[in-house]
DNA sequence: ATTATATTTCGTCTAATGGCGAAATAACGA
DNA sequence: TCGTTATTTCGCCATTAGACGAAATATAAT
């Protein structure tokens, strides 16, 4: 019950929930978050490691980047692993969280943190 | 997405969750939820509100009863219908709600506002 | 009519939440 | 080494949430 109740605690801000669905393309790191979510820094770090608590993300850091992904089936639990999956089919269609698909387009482009994985591509 | 943090924001309470739950075997009126959870009765109207504002629950009075109970298939939203039934199947196992369960019966057998049901089932 | 019962609304208290900025950390760059 | 950048921690403030009891409401019982 308390693994539950910290996942629905951590899915009941707006904020959150948008943060953990702009993980589905991919890993994000914390610099981007902030931006797709303008708030502060510091907000942003509170909201990711609420998440963290509840198992709903990952966070790995490399040099002086924070990056939060999804975890993969095999590390997360099972209750996580459905509940991802369902915010993720009962929203896919929302209008704040498309508009957030396009705005992160533009930032994981232009965002200097981002060169690594833009050239590994090329 | 406000549809969807409002049912987050309702489950993000244990004792709303432990209520949703015991309506997973038929309606209950107010006071034996509130036996059940054993809080105040202005505290569980409340949250009984919460969770109907949410439409995880229909409420209906009768005579000097609120009854509550889950909504069906048609009564309620695609988004609702599928997180009652992850929340009932991530926690059907779990130790508190089934010790709730046992106390429900309890409840439902010795309280004097359920004497019309059973005497209906003789 | 009065009393009793079931429930809700209201006011209040305390604790938790979400936000920020400033300071602390960590890690790179010049 | 010193400064810059990315992030977190801390302290603070305003708002929300969960709890209660008292009062209000609705309905049944005497």
């Amino acid at each position: 019950m308390q693994d539950f109740i910290r996942i629905t605690k951590a899915l009941a801000d707006s904020n959150r929930v948008r943060a953990l669905l702009a993980l589905g393309d991919g890993e994000l790191c914390a610099c981007q978050i902030i931006e797709l979510l303008n708030l502060a820094p510091s907000t942003v770090s509170k909201h990711m490691s609420v998440l963290k608590q509840a198992g709903l993300v990952l966070g790995r850091k490399t040099e002086r980047w924070m990056y939060y992904r999804l975890p993969t089936e095999n590390e997360n639990s099972k209750m996580v692993g459905e509940v991802i999956k369902l915010v993720f089919s009962l929203l896919n269609s929302d209008n704040a969280v498309s508009l957030d698909r396009v705005n992160l387009k533009k930032i994981t482009k232009r965002n200097p943190s981002n060169l690594g994985k833009t050239q590994r591509g090329k």
